[in-house]
This record gives structure tokens, sequence and C-alpha cells, in this order.
DNA sequence: CTGAAAGCGCTTACAG
DNA sequence: CTGAAAGCGCTTACAG
């Protein structure tokens, strides 16, 4: 007497649409359904069949299943991006060039850490098995790349002083903190501070340790603050607790590792009556927007965002493609002098 | 006389390592691999058989593919998150409030979009396609869910003002700009001037109108002033050019519709000699971190953030386990008071 | 408790 | 130019 049960509702919404409905509408096989959405029909797929495929696809609303295509293919369409660091505005920059350049044929998608954290093994073997087209690894950490060891085409980004055979672009960061180092000297400072970042990438140490050396070399003292996170009210905070010291020691510069956290000690020094540049010169790297217009005007390390994001883009489609494409390219940095350090 | 070309060098490394190969080594069928890696042995699998199956995936560094996997299950084990402002440190708490409660079992991925500018039908369109097991959905604005129509589990976040029957997790938005326009008419202001964000999601509509209207009860005069982008610096510039001829017309304050953007002005107000809060009030929406720290204190409305996160990756949870859970779900905001708008 | 088989939705040689 | 078939790497009823 009992009904059976009803099937158990699947998820619901309408049933997906495969190519197996757009083949029956059309009056083809499912091959030539494949090969009209992958726009391989030159010579294999007559125009009358093209034409019949493309409006069953339209009338249907046929979208090609990501999973069975990319599973069919060996490789899925997306390109991962990895990241310790994306609430950096001047990450922003690199993405907008990263996405400029292979929007089109890819999705981009941003694997995240929380602020400060380097990815854990767990979470990039979890992003392989997705089988991304490709990857691309920002500012990423020498552990890190050795526990990567990805047979999909990589390309590092902003991996300065990293060994590795990976393509990389990278900015000549160290070239920037020469430059930097020089300007001080020559600006009559004789001992600096340096508030480095607490995340753990080498981009940072590049940063430190070429400044430091052509310091050292000019006769410049260093003193290390203690790092912060990339924000600006850590840098704020830090600079209020170590100014007292530094300023008895003679410090006369703060060189930030990055414009963020420079524009916490702008802040906190203005709020602590320190004349800038008068009494205290603070310097940056990066060149964000705001830089520019800071009052005073920050100076700083420029690092071309979107031309790193673009060029890696554009060698990650090129090894896609079946390029060789190895080696760092390296983009030239440049010291941009403003009101922060010249009075 | 020729050799047959060496057939072509597929994607070089090691082969991909898989379930048939571990069932192999194992010595039993490739279900038996498939039911131990997805923990559903519980009295479907020997004691003996799971320990082989376990060491041959340890000993050939199985992992199982995402595609196949995803493919037979009928879903991916990714979610993805929509999100227009990445680099909006605010929005680091809500990914780390999400990654926190949904993080074990799913890969948390990022579409993001240029900064300021909402997703398009095609972006969304490729992202359904690799069969998500949910989407997260931040701030969006109303054309974007419009065009959505996703079936799988989606929950929305900071999406006040939206009529969707989609789950949400929102900010009493409208409650804080209430509690602003009072605190603001309270301290006896009678004109105030607004600094919106260009980034056209509801939820700035939202934080804008429930102010205006507020103040317009209370009697408080609200001037517009030309939208920026979250960023200090061209929230400072635009206060820069306006603040002339607001000061003129009687302005004692400025509201903005975010923290970062009240960055901007502090720092501008103060170069231009603008004495705060004596002068000038300024507010935000966020609360974020620096707000406390500055000097002067940011007066602004505190917006839950990592509670947002953890909330929505909750929801997400139930969903994607085939709960129902509709409706919108809102945080309480709350008014911050401290020395941009107390003298 | 176990394995053979079907199937997820595609794409790509292959034969015609 | 076209379609039937095999296969991508899994998972899940099903029969035993």
């Amino acid at each position: 007497m009992q009904q059976p049960p009803a099937p158990p509702a699947r998820s619901a919404g309408p049933a997906r649409v495969t190519a197996a409905m757009v083949a029956a509408r059309a009056g083809v096989s499912a091959a030539t359904v494949s090969l009209v959405t992958n726009g391989k029909t030159a010579g294999r797929v007559s125009a009358e069949n093209i034409a019949k495929v493309e409006q069953a696809v339209a009338e249907l609303g046929y979208v090609v299943d990501g999973l069975g295509s990319s599973l069919a293919k060996g490789r899925s369409n997306i390109v991962i991006m990895v990241a310790p660091d994306v609430s950096n505005p001047f990450f922003a920059n690199v993405i907008a060039g990263v996405r400029r350049e292979i929007g089109q044929d890819f999705a981009l998608l941003l694997s995240v850490t929380d602020a400060g954290r380097t990815p854990e093994p767990a979470d990039v073997r979890r992003l392989l098995a997705l089988r991304p087209a490709g990857l691309l690894i920002d500012a990423p950490s020498a552990r890190f790349l050795a526990e990567l060891r990805a047979t999909e085409p990589t390309v590092l980004l902003d991996a300065a002083g990293i060994a590795s055979e990976t393509p990389s672009v990278n900015f000549d960061i160290a070239g920037g903190g020469r430059l930097l180092a020089a300007h001080l000297a020559e600006q009559g400072h004789r001992r600096v501070a340096y508030l480095d970042s607490t995340t753990g990438t080498e981009t940072f140490r590049v940063r430190r340790e070429a400044f430091a050396a052509e310091a050292g070399r000019l006769g410049l003292d260093v003193v290390d603050m203690q790092a912060t996170t990339i924000d600006v009210g850590t840098a704020a905070m830090e600079f209020a607790r170590a100014w007292p010291g530094l300023s008895a020691r003679g410090a006369t510069a703060v060189v930030c590792a990055t414009d963020t956290q420079a524009y916490g000690v702008l802040q906190e020094a203005r709020v602590a009556g320190v004349e800038i540049p008068r009494a205290l010169a603070v310097t940056g790297f990066d060149d964000l927007p705001y830089s520019e217009t800071s009052n005073p005007g920050l100076t700083t390390v420029h690092l071309p965002a979107l031309e790193m994001g673009r060029l890696a883009g554009r060698r990650l489609l090129e090894l896609m493609d079946g390029g060789a494409g190895g080696g760092a390219l390296t983009l030239d940095s440049s010291l941009v002098v403003r009101g922060s350090t010249l009075a």
C-alpha cells in the first residue's frame, strides 16, 4: 500500500544543459558540438552545422562544463595566483596587469592566506589537485618554493633573491636599495633606522640587505626597529615606541620596507611634533599612488607593479603554450625623491 | 632508415599518480581506494585493506585528482568568493573569518575585479562552469545578483539593501548610519559633507541614505562631495579640492563612506591646518585597526568583519550539507566615538 | 567486506 | 566533413 518514497530532490533548479542536449537539438553529434564550442571548426565542420550548433547553444544557454572539459583535456582553464598579502594596495596593480594579459582565456583565481602568513604545504597540494593550467606565485618564500615542486607551468613574481629554476619576473630591488642608501648618505645622514615587514618573504630580506650593505659601504650606520605588519597602524605604533630611543642615539632617518609603513611613520612623527624632513627623513618601497600626494611627498623606491603583472602573465601564457621561457626577468627600479627626504 | 620521431614529451615530470596505481600497489580495487581516501570505510573496508591503501598512498604520494573526483561527485571542493575590493584591509578580516569556518574541507579561492569595479556576467559564467561547491558574494550590486542565477549554494555578505531570496549575512549599516547622524547632531553640527565611494555596491548606497535620512530628520544639512575610490590618496585630494567651498558654506564635519577615505581627509586637513575636531569633525565606516591608534582616533561605525566571515562560512557549510537556511542574518553595528568628533 | 561496471561531461584520435 | 568510441580519473550503486 505504501508508495515508494519519492526520489530525493536533486540540487534544485533546472537540469544542467549538456553537450548531448545541444547535439540532439542541433541534429549533430556531441563531437561536432565540442569542435564548435572550442573553435576548432576550420576544415572540420560545415558552415551549416556550425550555424545549427550555435543556435542550439544560444537557445539552450549551454556553457561548456569546466570539469568534463578539463578532465578530457588534461588541464583546467584556471590560473591560480598565490599571494601572501592581498590587502596590500600594491598587489591590486600586479593583479590588474596579470588579468590584462590572461583574462580572456583563463579564469584568474586568488589563493590567499591570513595577513602576513605564507601558504602551507597542505594548501598547495589542494590547489594542485585542481589541475590549474598555470600557477603564479607572488613574493614566495624559499621554503614555500622548495615544497612546491609543481609540474604545471609556473611563473614567480617578485622573487628576487630566490635561487630557482622557475621562470620569474622580478624587480631590481637591490639596485633600488642601493640608490636609497646613496641618497641618504648624500643628504648627510649618518645613522638611520630600518623598519622591516614581518611577512616572511624574500623580497623583504633583499630590500633590507641591499640597503644595509650599501649603507655600510658608505659609512651609514643602520639600526633595526621591530618589524611590523604592512599596515599604517602597527607601523605608527612602532615608531612611537622606538623614536625616543632612536632620537637619543642620533638617528635622522627611517627607511621603511613598504610605503604603507612609511605612512604610519609620517603620521606618527607629525603627531609627535617631529619635523619632516628637517628632523627626520622618511622613505619607503613600492611608490603607491598616495606617495605622490601625501604631504610631504614620500621618497621611495618605485616598483612597476602593473608592468610586472603584465610580463608575468605573458610569460605564463608562453609557458602554457609549450614555450620554454626559463630564466629570470628583472625590471628596473628607480628612486623617486620627494619632500620626505629633501629639505 | 629513418627512426619514427620520438613521441612528443608529455608535460615534463613524473606521470601523475592515479587511484589505479595505488590500487595495484595495495592489491585492492580502485573502489576500495576511493572509499579509503574519502573516509567512507565504516563497515565497508577491512582494517587490513585500509592499512594497505594508506601505505600505498603514502609511498606513491597520491593525491585525489580534483577534476575526476568532482566530476564523479557532481561538484568540486572549491568555494569561490567574489569580491569587488580585495585591497580593502577590511576585507582581509572577512576572508579570515570565512577561512576559519570552511578552510578544512574546501579550497577558498577569490575572484577579484579591478579596483572599484563589479564583476561582469562573463566572469560569473566562467566561474560557475568550474562547478564550485559554494559561492560567497561580498558586497554585491543588485545588477550583479540579478544576472547571477546560480543554482549552487550561495551566501551573500554585506548585502544590506538588496532584495533577494539568497541567504545573506549583513551588517545593520542603516542603524550605524543613524547613530552617526544622531551623534553629529548632538555635537551641534548643522551642515556636514558626505564623501562617498565610487564602488557601485549597495552597501555604500545604504550607508549614505540611512545617514542622510536621519540627518534630515534631525535638521542636519548634508552636502555631497565627489565620490572617490577607497584609497587614502584620492580622498585626500578630494578634500583638498572641496574644503574651501565647504568651509565657506559652513560645513563642520566630513562623513566618509569608509575609514580609509577618512584617513585621507584627516591627513589633508592636518596639512591644510584645519584643526580636528575643533574646526572639523571627521567620521568613517568599518572601524579598521588603525582608527583606534590614529591621532586623533577616528569616530566610526564599527562593522564586525571577522564575525561576518565566520557566520557566512557557517551558513554556506549548512547549505552545502543540504540545509535550507534562507533569510537574512543581520549583525549589529555600533558607533565608536573617538577624538575625531569629540572635543 | 569486495570488486566489476556504469557514469559524471567532455575531447580527441580514428575510421569512414 | 561526420559520428561512434575510447578515455580523462574518479565515485557510487550493485551484485556477490
